[in-house]
DNA sequence: GAATTTCCTG
DNA sequence: CAGGAAATTC
């Protein structure tokens, strides 16, 4: 810590100064996410269920078959999202599968008739992003199923004058709503289209404009009108703002300047830098200005408002959805029951299955909606049905599965028909299409599309399905019970093989289907189930390992043992109070039994929470490794792992005298913490009383631990280097006390070099980690101290003061106070009058600063460091003593 | 490249 | 307060 010499520091400061790339960075990417979210959530809207982010393997419109799938997968992210777009999401998919039946439809039939590309589709558009968001759709268009199936001509860009007008060729989709009222609808999908195009645009806008918001941006750029030609100027605004700080050192924030009233409110915001004199660079390096946080927050709330109106439209647009799937059913089964009269004839019963369905459609809900007419149909079709369920939450699918099961063996019953569901399906189909009259032998090639159709999507939803469940933060309580079942579903929807024998009782549609890898799928799944059994396996093999690890010996070194026993259990993780305790009793008294301790390995040492992933990798944690790494390091007397026996080398005797001993050469901040908490009971008197370290003589055993230690922390050089204060009682953590201590330190000193720090805590053991971790302490110590500078001084200029001799800061200010509880909190230290003149000092400081305006350059604490750093003064010796803390406090 | 410092986030 | 990242300095 070089920098006391203000020289330094001003050239320090005066090179620092440059735009944060970080917080741009940062921001950058955080709008990033979030249109990326808004544009998923259009798409969505477009395409019904998508993919899961990015990498979407089902396809919407896959026939009706995903209907339910689709549905439940967009909730399932739905949730995760905690997207409040639930309701406005509903809709798309039945919109989608209609609009994707269409689409698929017409590329079939001479696809050059185009026009409706199906709501997802709607690329016509107006923005680059607009294009390229039509384009994506479109292109997972095409690698979704319908790609598939039929390579059908692209279909056009300019959908919107969706030349519909000829009926679009009655596919059957059998497995689907009834298509054949498709051309009654078509004005209204056109319409729907448009409306939902433009939804789309405001969201791209929306989007967009986000992300041109420079961070400088002052927040008036931020208002989101729709407008675009607002936004065309604010876009172009933004980008010089963001960029100008670099560009004009001095002048900086002219461009941005803004009007004062706002200064005292907004204290980002301010006009012209004032009185800077000073030949600053630009600040390189990002800071996150207020400013900045305002124009997010409304750019938050602006996006909120957008959603709300987004939902309203989406939800009248589910309205009209809904009725056009009503009217759309009738239709369907309209002809369906004429053709079933017809087949009748031919031996194919069913019709109580018919009349439950129409019924059914006059209770249209959101909920009928994905399984509506499609679910009843499949019933009707036996085991086709599974293919819903696939997509099923996997709590529900067993039950679902054998409720169908029991209808199907009462249909079956009814019906002798052996027919398979899905050939009578296809049949259905052929039927149905012969009967319009449409497509002549379209009929047949229809019905094999929507066969490869089925696959693809089925293969698709599968492999969804599956990297669903390969997450393991899915596996909470849902995943559980569905893994076996899950898995079968999709592949049985797939196949056209008719009979597949059921390998289960209750589910023998799932037999999978290797053509869809149904074989893969059904590993895969284990393997998803398996999260869950690998999870606790690999935990207990952790345990297993880490009560291993844990060397008895080391347990009858205090410090150790305290350590390793006493960390965390599984359960006390976050609390290590019960090892606080345990080594305070060993820590605090030379008598300590805790040789005792040893015997008892706890069952996991505290670092021991690898992600399941890494335990299940079979890595072990770094903070594993740590137990006996550290200390045998150190003192190489207490390697159990080496040859010594574990207790060999130690009798008893030195037991005591090592235990306080400083293994630790580096533990990992974790350690290090859990440390602290230890200590921080015992902590004041633990250096009392222990004093001769351990010689660190033997240096025996430094092998493998050693290069394990030293892989993790190259710290041993430290360590040596402390052991001159080995003479006094050398702790291995950091304590509470010594937090303490270092708070109390603060009051006389803002930046401590660590020269000084390892003077004044000469009873720590000071490796790389400890000084990091003091250094750290007093970083975050001034952290404080300027963010309630800042906010007095602000405060203070809201209230009216005009002039910074208006403010002083005594005892019984709101600042010290402030200042006092968090450095001072028992308030058992007499804090020294210099740390209010510099308290007062500084609040001037920022006082001036801000009214200058100062405050929008973002490095403009940066002076005030400066200043401040120089008004540090001695610690007195007192904090050199160990009991430094006893003696200050109780005097 | 290590050491520091600040900023930001949790 | 800890961690992480970036910026800066030596």
């Amino acid at each position: 810590m070089p920098d006391h010499d203000s020289t330094t520091l001003l050239t320090r400061q005066t090179k620092r100064r440059r735009v944060d790339i970080g917080v741009k960075r940062t921001v950058g990417s955080a709008i990033f996410t979030r249109a990326r979210e808004t544009l998923l959530d259009s798409m969505n809207q477009s395409h019904g269920p998508d993919q899961e982010g990015d990498c979407s393997l089902v396809s919407h419109g896959h026939g009706g078959t995903n209907g339910d799938g689709e549905k439940s997968n967009v909730l399932r992210k739905l949730l995760k999202r905690a997207n409040s777009y639930e309701d406005a999401i509903m809709p798309f998919p039945g919109a989608t599968i209609i609009s994707q039946l269409l689409k698929n439809n017409m590329g079939k039939n001479g696809g050059s008739d185009s026009g409706f590309q199906g709501s997802g589709a709607l690329s016509s558009g107006g923005s680059e992003i607009q294009a390229e968001d039509a384009c994506s759709n479109s292109s997972r268009d095409r690698d979704s199923p319908s790609d598939c199936l039929s390579p059908g001509p692209p279909l056009p860009p300019p959908p919107s004058s969706s030349s519909f007008g000829r009926p679009p060729p009655p596919s059957n989709l059998n497995s689907h709503a009834p298509s054949q009222p498709l051309s009654l609808s078509t004005f209204d999908l056109d319409r729907l289209s448009d409306e939902h195009l433009r939804a789309k645009r405001a969201r791209v806008e929306n989007i967009i404009r986000g992300m041109s918001h420079s961070p400088l941006v002052r927040p008036g750029a931020g208002d989101h009108n729709q407008d675009s030609n607002r936004d065309n100027e604010n876009s172009s605004n933004n980008s010089n703002s963001s960029n100008d700080p670099r560009v004009d050192g001095n002048s900086h924030n002219h461009s941005r300047s803004e009007c004062p009233s706002s200064l005292l409110s907004s204290p980002g915001s301010r006009g012209g830098v004032v009185g800077v004199g000073e030949v600053y660079r630009e600040n390189k390096r990002k800071q996150r200005l207020p400013q900045q946080q305002h124009s997010f927050t409304q750019l938050v709330c602006s996006r909120q408002e957008q959603r709300q109106e987004e939902r309203r439209q989406l939800k009248l647009q589910l309205e009209d959805m809904q009725k056009q799937l009503r009217q759309l059913q009738e239709k369907f089964y309209q002809i369906y029951d004429s053709e079933t009269e017809e087949d009748e004839e031919n031996g194919e019963g069913g019709d109580a299955d018919r009349g439950g369905d129409r019924e059914e459609d006059g209770n249209l809900s959101e909920d009928s909606i994905r399984s509506d007419g499609l679910e009843e149909r499949h019933r009707d079709r036996g085991r086709h049905s599974h293919d819903d369920l696939s997509e099923l939450d996997p709590g529900l699918f067993l039950d679902r599965a054998r409720a169908l099961l029991r209808e199907q063996a009462l249909m079956d019953g009814e019906m002798e028909d052996d027919t398979d569901g899905r050939e009578e399906e296809e049949r259905n189909g052929e039927r149905v299409m012969k009967r319009r009259g449409g497509a002549g032998g379209g009929g047949r090639q229809l019905a094999e599309t929507l066969k490869q159709e089925l696959n693809c999507a089925v293969s698709q939803v599968v492999d969804t399905v599956v990297k669903g469940f390969s997450s393991p933060k899915q596996a909470a309580g849902h995943h559980h019970g569905c893994h076996s079942s899950t898995p079968a579903a999709p592949s049985s929807s797939s196949n056209s093989s008719s009979s597949c024998p059921p390998p289960f009782g209750p589910l023998p549609s799932l037999t999978p289907d290797s053509r869809f890898g149904g074989g893969a799928l059904a590993l895969s799944l284990n393997g998803d189930g398996s999260p869950t059994p690998n999870y606790h396996a690999s935990n207990q093999r952790l345990h297993c390992f880490g009560d291993v690890i844990v060397p008895s010996p080391l347990d009858s070194f205090s410090g150790l043992s305290g350590r390793l026993s006493g960390v965390p259990t599984p359960n006390d993780q976050t609390e290590a109070l019960p090892l606080v305790v345990r080594k305070t009793g060993g820590g605090g008294g030379p008598e300590n039994t805790n040789s005792s301790l040893p015997p008892p390995p706890p069952p996991h040492h505290p670092s021991l929470h690898p992600s399941p992933l890494t335990a299940s990798l079979g890595f072990s944690p770094p903070s594993f490794r740590h137990p006996f790494p550290l200390p045998l390091m150190g003192y190489p007397f207490q390697s159990p792992l080496g040859s010594h026996g574990a207790g060999a080398g130690y009798p008893p005797g030195p037991k005591d005298h090592h235990r306080s001993s400083p293994d630790s050469m580096d533990m990992t901040r974790e350690t290090i913490s859990l440390r602290t908490k230890m200590a921080s009971l015992g902590g004041g008197h633990l250096s009392h009383h222990h004093h001769r370290q351990s010689s660190p003589s033997q240096h025996g055993p430094e092998g493998l631990s050693l290069s394990l230690i030293k892989s993790e922390c190259g710290d041993l050089q430290d360590m040596a280097d402390i052991s001159p204060y080995s003479g006094n009682t050398i702790q291995e953590g950091l304590s509470p006390n010594h937090l303490k201590k270092a708070k109390l330190m603060f009051f006389y000193t803002r930046y401590p070099s660590s020269n000084m720090l390892k003077m004044y805590f000469a009873d720590v053991k000071f490796n790389r980690c400890i000084t990091s971790q003091l250094i750290k302490w007093f970083s975050n110590f001034r952290e404080f101290y300027y963010i309630q500078m800042e906010k007095f001084a602000r405060q203070a200029i809201n209230e009216g003061v005009t002039g910074a001799e208006e403010m002083t800061v005594g005892r019984d200010a709101e600042l010290f106070r402030a200042l006092n509880m968090h450095y001072n909190k028992a308030n058992d230290f007499e804090v020294p009058d210099r740390f209010l003149e510099v308290a007062q000092v500084t609040l001037r400081e920022f006082f001036n600063a801000i009214v200058a305006g100062k405050d929008a350059d973002p490095s403009w604490k940066k002076a005030i460091y400066k200043v401040i750093c120089k008004l540090d003064s001695e610690v007195p010796d007192i904090f050199k003593s160990p009991n430094c803390l006893q003696e200050l406090l109780h005097d």
